[in-house]
DNA sequence: CGATCCTTTGACGGAAATCAATAGGTGTGG
DNA sequence: CCACACCTATTGATTTCCGTCAAAGGATCG
């Protein structure tokens, strides 16, 4: 159970080389993402304070974790973790119940790149962010973007101009009420 | 460990209702589906002998999994499941494992929808299916296509027009060997 | 305060979508 | 077995949304 600190753009794993640790975002946010031989990038999700990585102990991982800020982790070996099983079979089920949520999300991804359009994207994108980390107050909600616009574009398989345009749409015609480089407000 | 038979177009489970029985497919296909509210479909995976599908018991079921052909499967209701565990702690290890993969497959399709052209969608759909349910005979590979054209349109995240246009271009330079309805060869 | 990075905006081009018609398979019943 | 209907797939013409190329505007940091 022990703590680490992980600064702005370090890595918790890397894609292709293994991991042997259960990671729990204690603060901060992460980019999960993988890339093709030829460089393109595709971010596959973002952590926030609660979520898990690492849930099974492997020698190449499947992706990479880095951080988008300074960040606090948790970590436990998965030997440790197989010990801890031992006297509490629910631990397991407990993992096993995080994956389906983590193969949810990817399927509802699945769904965003493939049938939706740049804009349905980019409101997808917004509410899925501020249900997880959006602050509400009066009606609005402020919903903070730790990551950059490329980390943005490359999880809506946009490019950065697109989403730089239709945000900027957005904006303009009142469905995002403010718009700044680390959050946007909209209504609730 | 019951058997059943599910015949072509019958479905396993469906997209927003319970299902507490953990399926593997012994003989067939399957194809798995999500709908956005207006209609819109994305085919998010196909399943053959030996996939899972139901690993987690739900109240609503994140997709619905229908037969591509008369198929068969062995079930497991997840409360026997559950006392099989107590005496087999590898059980929910493997359950584990299997989320694992489902997971890793799934970030391999959201790179294809993310990142990849029409042309590179295809072949790399073709290869997929190819590793899993290929048959290879003297450099050639031929790989059978269960499903509909526009289901494996909507798995890629293409018209089935723009599909059936990328497919004949893929013949024409001699990429894939042979195309018809039911199956492709391409050289291994 | 300058240098660098990130983001926005503009002009243009292209890959895939859309609209439309044809062709090919499959199954049924006469 | 053939003829018809129906469903699936292919091909053609055109449009459109997003990508590409290019430049300028803003933030951030030493």
């Amino acid at each position: 159970m022990a703590r680490r600190l992980v600064v702005k753009n370090k890595t918790l794993m890397v894609e292709g080389e293994p991991n042997h640790s259960l990671y729990v975002i204690v603060d901060g946010s992460f980019r999960l993402s993988k890339v093709l031989e030829d460089g393109r990038r595709q971010v596959t999700g973002f952590l926030f304070r609660g979520d898990f990585v690492g849930v099974r102990s492997t020698d190449a991982s499947a992706y990479t974790a880095e951080a988008l800020e300074d960040s606090s982790v948790c970590f436990f070996p998965h030997r440790y973790l197989d010990e801890i099983a031992i006297d509490a079979p629910g631990v397991k089920d407990r993992l096993i119940a995080r994956g389906q949520t983590e193969y949810h999300k990817a399927q509802d991804h699945i769904v965003l790149l493939g049938k939706k359009t740049a804009e349905e994207r980019v409101i997808s994108f917004i509410e899925l962010i501020g249900k997880t980390i959006g602050v509400d107050d009066d009606g609005r909600r402020t919903v903070p973007l730790p990551m950059p616009r490329q980390d943005i574009a490359d999880y809506l398989g946009l490019r950065l101009e697109t989403l730089s345009r239709t945000l900027a749409a957005l904006k303009q015609d009142g469905r995002i009420l403010e718009l700044a480089r680390h959050h946007v407000v909209i209504e609730i």
